[in-house]
RNA sequence: GGAGCGUUAGCUCAGCGGGAGAGCACCACGUUGACAUCGUGGGGGUCACUGGUUCAAUCCCAGUACGCUCCA
């Protein structure tokens, strides 16, 4: 005998490990099924499982679970990405507690660290997917840093460095001061910050006059190159080519002529600081100014400027400097001024723009082949609008600078000799063996300090986890992946990067066919959910409260395509009571002996001849093709929204009410009960992979669990014309009408139906003890001769004239005003349809079938305002 | 500044050219042998606003307002 409720504690535990250790999970590259491919995003080594991480998880579990049961192979590829910044920063964290820095350990023992804390950390997010249900095929984890994986990424380095694709650049680039590293422009956040708008009067060289320029950041006077001014400005005109004195450094800068000068914002005069800012930068390359460098890696002022600024930080020296302006006479106008920062999206700092030599990979010519695959529909984008985002990147994208300064990650496989030559191979062996070609001697070399970006690697994931640079069956049997499932804020870093790699190195083949962009889990004031706002929802927290099944139904049903998702706990509790309903249903059957004794799984009857069977095996295939379409179009909630309704409203409410009274003598009602809800549990499987598992073991006893077993087929006996609707429109009107007139539970009166056609009598006779227990009424009379009688409370449905007998007890004010009240809302329908059915362009230009439809509407309309109208001067008569 | 998204019941959200929906909350009744994590019934919406297209608009188009996101 089932509990009284489902324990998802006890339940999660046991079915994960049972199933996963079946190997069920497990793809078989020497099937002759067909291969479905999900390649998971690894989440980060040493993170923890987020709301994302749920959503994303489920529904590619959904996904996965789905094909096994339809008969594909599936892999699900799952592993962890070694997430170079956000470990590093994890790791030196620690550290820094104790007093100790990277420096201080050495780069040997640091990468050590990490691996420590990787091995302590990395099963904290396995065991949490685990908990939620993840079917991947773990046995295929891969971690970015794995050997494979890391030779990959060295071949992928040294044929994108021989192919002219991958180059060293002296750049700027954005520095991050604190991390001390360089980030890509991906990693870089723009945060509005209140500052200030300081204008500067810079004196000219050989008069007094003075030229006002603005600036947000005063403390890069040192590195100025110019002043810019607009060709166009007549008020500078005369200016140009003259020079300015810069104050307290006392350096003379020209004044030159540059359309990125703007006329109309600040004095229209700008300072052209080439080696810290970007634009600058590009003005600087069009009027051949000198690059001065006036930070050191801490983005302190370096040896480039006056000594008393020297060693200083920005922040200070930009207040020291201000002074000696002002004291000078050359500060002028200050204004509060709202401007964007660029931000390290890791360390939160302001990052400076600094010149270096960096990797670059030349991403435009990458583009273009995976620009052309989602244009001509090799891969395609779910929802469909994702594209333009897609477009608009991949179009204008720039050089992507793949080297940062950390020591977690894939060192660059880049040697230097003696003299500076650079050697590129994929060992140092090889690269000793080319240096030696190169000199004609052995020579020491030096491998470049420099890893590589974290999304290199990844870039490398549908190919590198299955085996690539070797060529294992795998690698053509699964790439490419049917779907990649993500959220849109890693288009950039990670599905552009992956078409582009994947296409390069897999002869112009895709990496994936589908990528279902997904909603970004917000809170409930719609924000993004993240630590430093201290507004994430934990996903391990709700599933201790109502289990992983109710958390796990309750992201697919809210994962309707092209919104975000605000997650509101109600809706959980929701779905923790519904499965509270399924198991009770269950429980209900179990009750009645509708379990199988030998352990096989119930069969449907070869014949059936009950309606309410007939119909809920109908109902049951509906509630199939419905959610097959759904996931098949990536539409999670429609599915859910198909399943929820099936086993609440007809299963349960109805279907199971139905037959309570005939349980205990029909064979075939046994069977089919029980048949369907074991078509059910598959159907649920992948939703709500615990309490189905569970339900499925108790009740049938089955030695094969559902996640090995076939997905639901729908039933030939299925039967769409029982007229079952019929008993259920008279019982809700029953109903209906005993809440409205008060008639006490205790009050068993007779229903007299007439005009019931034959389907309509025959299918009223067949389920006459279930309506007479769901109406409580004491018995159906159909079609008897004679007039309904005093007392009688009426109304009028799918043309049957509906009288329930309540001599004695009926109110008859309360009656006639709930008929009017009736009567008005069927008047006002009649007159809606009527009035369309009148209107000539309607005839004459909507579909044929909208019209007959209205038609058939308003005869159905009419007949019941006559039925009840009928009813109202009877009851005038009798009062 | 550019781009995108949203505005539907008190709340959280579906739907999307031809009869306004769900869950929660609310009101009434109910402990009829699966289930009070429940049952039955009910109330509640000019589908943001203004125009346009159409026989027909919550749905398509344009504009306005408010909110959010991304990019500069």
């Amino acid at each position: 005998m089932l509990e009284k409720n489902f324990d998802p504690k006890l339940s999660e535990r046991h079915w994960y490990e049972k199933s996963e250790s079946s190997g069920v999970f497990a793809c078989d590259p020497s099937s002759e099924k067909t291969p479905y491919t999900i390649m998971m995003p690894p989440p980060n080594v040493t993170g923890s499982l987020h709301m994302g991480h749920a959503l994303t998880f489920t529904l590619q579990d959904v996904l996965i679970r789905y094909h096994r049961m339809r008969g594909f192979d599936a892999l699900w590829q799952p592993g962890m990405d070694h997430a170079g910044i956000a470990t590093q920063m994890v790791v030196e964290r620690q550290l820094a507690e104790k007093d100790i820095s990277r420096r201080d350990l050495g780069r040997e023992a640091f990468v050590e660290k990490v691996w420590e804390w990787k091995a302590e950390s990395g099963g904290t997010i396995l065991h949490q997917q685990k908990h939620i249900g993840v079917s991947a095929d773990w046995e295929r984890s891969r971690f970015t840093m794995d050997e494979g994986l890391s030779n990959a990424v060295r071949k992928v380095f040294v044929r994108l460095y021989k192919d002219g694709l991958i180059y060293r650049d002296k750049r700027l680039v954005n520095w991050d001061p604190k991390l001390q590293t360089a980030i890509s422009d991906l990693e870089v956040e723009q945060r509005e910050v209140q500052g200030r708008m300081w204008q500067l009067h810079y004196r000219l060289n050989d008069s007094d006059s003075v030229i006002t320029v603005a600036t947000t950041r005063p403390e890069t006077l040192f590195g100025d190159m110019a002043v810019a001014v607009h060709p166009d400005d007549e008020r500078y005109a005369h200016l140009v080519g003259k020079h300015v004195i810069l104050p307290v450094v006392g350096r003379k800068i020209p004044i030159i002529a540059d359309s990125y000068s703007d006329m109309e914002k600040g004095t229209g005069a700008v300072k052209i600081t080439p080696a810290h800012d970007f634009n600058d930068f590009e003005v600087g390359k069009r009027h051949n100014l000198e690059l001065l460098n006036i930070f050191d890696q801490h983005a302190a002022l370096n040896e480039n400027v006056p000594e008393a600024y020297q060693g200083m930080d920005r922040f200070e020296a930009r207040k020291k400097l201000l002074e000696a302006l002002e004291e000078q006479g050359a500060l002028g106008d200050v204004e509060e001024n709202m401007h964007s920062v660029p931000h390290g999206d890791r360390s939160g700092v302001p990052i400076e723009p600094w010149l270096m030599d960096q990797w670059y990979v030349n991403a435009a010519e990458l583009a273009k082949p995976a620009i052309e695959a989602v244009r001509d529909g090799r891969t395609r984008f779910v929802p469909q609008r994702w594209e333009k985002t897609y477009f608009d990147w991949m179009e204008n994208i720039q050089p992507w600078c793949i080297s940062r300064q950390l020591w977690w990650g894939h060192r660059v496989p880049v040697w230097y000799g003696p003299d500076g030559t650079i050697f590129v191979e994929e060992s140092v062996e090889e690269a000793l063996e080319a240096a030696h070609a190169h000199y004609g001697s052995a020579v020491v070399l030096t491998q470049d300090e420099d890893v590589l970006d974290t999304w290199f690697s990844s870039a490398l994931w549908p190919f590198s986890t299955l085996g690539w640079p070797e060529e294992p069956a795998e690698l053509n049997r699964y790439y490419p992946g049917n779907v990649l499932v993500t959220g849109f804020d890693i288009i950039f870093f990670w599905v552009a990067r992956m078409m582009m790699m994947g296409m390069y190195f897999m002869d112009g083949k895709v990496p994936f066919k589908d990528v279902y962009i997904h909603a970004l889990v917000r809170d409930e004031f719609g924000q993004k959910m993240s630590k430093s706002k201290g507004n994430v929802l934990d996903p391990l927290d709700l599933t201790e409260k109502y289990g992983s099944d109710a958390l796990r139904f309750t992201l697919a049903a809210m994962a309707a395509q092209g919104r975000d998702l605000k997650l509101s706990e109600t809706r959980i509790e929701s779905y923790r009571n519904f499965t509270t309903k399924l198991w009770n249903a269950a429980r209900f059957l179990e009750m009645n002996e509708c379990v199988s004794e030998q352990g096989a799984l119930p069969a449907c009857p070869d014949t059936i001849v009950e309606p309410v069977n007939l119909w809920i095996l109908d109902e049951l295939n509906s509630a199939i093709s419905k959610t097959e379409e759904a996931i098949n179009k990536y539409r999670f909630n429609e599915a859910a929204d198909a399943i929820y309704h099936f086993v609440w409203d007809r299963y349960c409410d109805w279907y199971i009410e139905f037959i309570k009274p005939v349980l205990k003598e029909s064979q075939e009602t046994r069977q089919v009960a029980s048949f369907v809800l074991a078509q059910l549990l598959r159907l649920m499987n992948p939703f709500m992979p615990f309490i189905t598992e569970e339900l499925n073991a108790k009740l049938f006893g089955h030695k094969t669990m559902l996640a090995g077993l076939e997905w639901p087929a729908k039933s030939k006996l299925a039967d769409n014309q029982t007229g079952l609707h019929y008993v259920i429109d008279i019982i809700s009107e029953i109903r209906t009408i005993r809440a409205e007139m008060n008639v006490p539970l205790k009050a068993v009166p007779i229903l007299n139906i007439k005009e019931a056609d034959k389907q309509q009598q025959a299918v009223i006779s067949a389920m006459h003890s279930a309506i007479c227990r769901l109406a409580r009424v004491s018995d159906v009379a159909i079609n008897k001769e004679g007039v309904f009688e005093k007392g009688t409370a009426r109304t009028s449905l799918h043309g049957m004239d509906i009288g329930l007998s309540l001599a004695g007890i009926l109110d008859f004010a309360a009656e006639k005003s709930r008929l009017e009240k009736e009567m008005k809302a069927g008047e006002g329908e009649v007159k809606k349809i009527a009035s369309k059915l009148a209107n000539e362009g309607f005839l004459a230009k909507a579909p044929e079938a909208v019209v007959q439809e209205n038609r058939r509407r308003l005869e159905e309309e009419q007949t019941r305002l006559e039925g009840l109208k009928t009813a109202h001067q009877r009851i005038l008569a009798e009062m």
